[in-house]
RNA sequence: GGAGCUGUGGUGAAGUUGGAGUUCACGCCGGCCUGUCACGCCGGAGGUCGCGGGUUCGAGUCCCGUCAGCUCCGCCA
């Protein structure tokens, strides 16, 4: 027979279709054999249909789906019929009709797949990483892939209408300090010498806007050799996007604005506008993190000045040596026994805390370490700061302010967890600015740019730069959703003496600065515009509206925790001679049985 | 680099103080069945208990090591 294809997707036939002659193409789901009667459920991309073959309709139809198994792909020419009342099956979106098989063409054979092809699987990942090809065929995967699909056509249909360019960079370029680690790609004509891929195209970016491109934009792939986690992957998308001669408040709007206009055409989502903002200070301060999760309360509260005088001793010697006393009120959970209670305080210990002091609002009157240490006066003082309430449960750290938002604002995470009060279907976003400019790292004893080396100082902490960069507030900007920072970026450096400045601070000599980067620094000299811009994580902002967890769901091919390719078993070794063209020699203990 | 959890027919699970690869569900194969859609009924096949070592008369089970997957810490401008 010979071989005929669709005249219309399985999943959309209905009523008004009764009486038509279709040709469907697609991968049989389930097959149901009656004896004289043959039920195919059909599948495509757009869903499906049951195809009922009768031998008194077709002999040789039904006689090949007697041969038909699970994933076959076949081709089927018949007619649109309505069911019979009685079997209409109002579970499936087509289930008012059936296509009464005429001619059945088998296009292929299958193996049994090693799961089945339904949304609720259980089965395990690796499994489904081996077999990605069958995974996708899932519906929910394919749901999950077209959500991606319209999410990078709003998002490019947006920036072109506002004259946003697409312009591609690199893939193949220079390795730079600083940052993640580089993917590091051998050059066969230059012995010994390497490209990098991108960790993010930001140095060509900026040099666009140098070029007087005014207004760019890229869907673009990353590369940072970092090790994973379920919201980072090796090789990951961004929405990456610079503008010259634009307000910073303009630019967030618009950017606000794309966001938006993503969750309306992908979820049917409104995002109230503006959205409101927190410097990094505040983030810090209330809720222990600077992305922080805004769909539940449980502010972190600082009690340092009312601990300071306390005879809780512990409080009162942390304060005078530079340490916070904060406390979070978990609600309504006064009767923890002492055991979830000290649940608690070993996961803080884990995070780096001393000791978790804690207060139940009981109504005998509180309990805890706490609570004979305070008086009536600094009770009524912390009550009045935590809104604490008979019945609620306080926990108190005292340490560094470093420690202190970590443990609290962790703890504040995981209680919130625990206790269910994250609302599903809620999208809190925020913006995070002010970020310091630097991080000191302790270990390495020098400072290293916070969010990227090109990012523009406040106007007013340029003078901090040579006495005091840690103080240095950055012209940077995070947008946060639900706790995960989904973009990031930053008014740039477009005057090279600011540049040079910021890589002195850095640690670099003029040397270093201009070996790394002498094209950008040199780039600044013939008239650099006023730019800034950001990158938003496509992948991340995929998992958030798919409302999934990890970011392999979200990914057609994803790697493992150990950045592996369970399909292709990607990374591999490769043969003496590839090695040879590129002058490489593995050392012995490092080789890999080929 | 570190910690925790997981690994048993194709898939998911159960497996008692250590006592025969035992069990359940799904799937698969064969037979019967003309209105099923979680089809039904009858029968059947299918195993390196992740891998290696040790303890033991005997290990899926206990011990050590190792590999893989997941989550987290470090790391991720």
């Amino acid at each position: 027979m010979e071989t005929y294809y669709r005249t219309h997707p399985c999943g959309e036939l209905d009523r008004e279709d009764v009486g038509r002659e279709v040709v469907l193409n697609g991968w049989v789901q389930k097959r149901r054999d009656l004896g004289g009667l043959i039920f195919l459920d059909l599948r495509d991309r757009s869903g499906m249909v049951q195809v009922v073959c009768n031998p008194e309709v077709s002999a040789e139809a039904a006689a090949f789906a007697d041969r038909v198994r699970g994933e076959y792909v076949l081709a089927i020419k018949g007619k649109v019929v309505a069911r019979a009342e009685g079997t209409v099956n109002p579970k499936m979106k087509t289930g008012e009709i059936e296509i009464q098989a005429e001619e059945l063409n088998i296009l292929n054979e299958a193996k049994t797949p090693p799961f089945l092809i339904e949304d609720d699987t259980d089965v395990e990942e690796p499994v489904r990483l081996k077999y990605r090809y069958i995974d996708l065929r899932r519906p929910v995967m394919q749901r999950t892939l077209m959500l991606r699909h319209r999410a990078m056509q709003v998002a490019r249909r947006f920036l072109d209408q506002r004259d946003y360019i697409e312009v591609e960079t690199p893939m193949l370029t220079k390795s730079t300090p600083e940052g993640a680690r580089d993917y590091l790609v051998p050059s066969r004509v230059h012995p010994g010498q390497f490209y990098a891929l991108p960790q993010s195209p930001q140095i060509f970016k900026q040099l666009l806007m140098v070029s007087g491109m005014e207004r760019y934009f890229q869907i673009v792939r990353c590369f940072r050799d970092e090790d994973l986690r379920a919201d980072r992957q090796p090789d990951f998308t961004q929405i990456d996007i610079e503008v010259s001669f634009l307000e910073t408040e303009a630019f967030l709007s618009m950017m606000e604005e794309m966001i938006a206009e993503i969750f309306r055409e992908t979820i049917d989502v409104e995002v109230p506008r503006p959205f409101p903002r927190l410097t990094y200070r505040e983030a810090m301060e209330k809720y222990g993190s600077d992305r922080p999760d805004l769909r539940f309360g449980m502010e972190l509260v600082d009690l340092s000045e009312i601990a300071k005088d306390s005879s809780f001793k512990v409080f009162a010697s942390t304060v005078a040596s530079g340490g916070q006393v904060k406390a979070i009120n978990v609600k309504g959970q006064a009767g923890w026994s002492r055991k979830e209670i000290d649940g608690w305080e070993a996961v803080s210990k884990e995070l780096g805390a001393k000791g978790l002091a804690w207060m139940a609002l009981r109504e005998g009157g509180n309990k805890g370490p706490v609570a004979k240490f305070l008086s009536d006066a600094e009770w009524e003082r912390v009550r009045e700061a935590t809104g604490a309430e008979t019945g609620d449960l306080l926990f108190f750290v005292a340490d560094q302010p470093r420690v202190v938002a970590d443990v609290l604002g962790e703890l504040r995470l995981r209680l919130a967890q625990e206790l269910n009060l994250i609302p599903e279907g809620v999208y809190r976003f925020a913006w995070v600015t002010d970020f310091p400019l630097f991080s000191y790292d302790e270990g390495e004893g020098r400072y290293y740019a916070e969010h990227h080396p090109f990012t523009s100082p406040l106007e007013e902490d340029i003078p901090l730069l040579k006495t005091d960069p840690g103080r240095v507030r950055a012209k940077a900007y995070d947008m946060v959703l639900n706790g995960y920072e989904i973009g990031g970026g930053s008014q740039r450096i477009h005057r090279r003496e600011v540049q040079e400045a910021m890589f002195e601070a850095l640690g670099f000599t003029i040397e270093e600065a201009r070996e790394k980067f002498g094209f950008l620094l040199e780039a600044f000299e013939y008239g650099a515009p006023p730019h800034g811009g950001i990158a938003f994580g496509l992948d991340r902002i995929i998992m958030l509206l798919a409302g999934r967890s990890n970011l392999r769901d979200c990914i057609a091919f994803p790697k493992t925790a150990s950045a592996s390719c369970l399909m292709t078993e990607a990374p591999s070794p490769v043969t003496d001679r590839q090695l040879d063209e590129l002058h490489i020699a593995l050392r012995k203990e490092n080789s890999v049985k080929k």
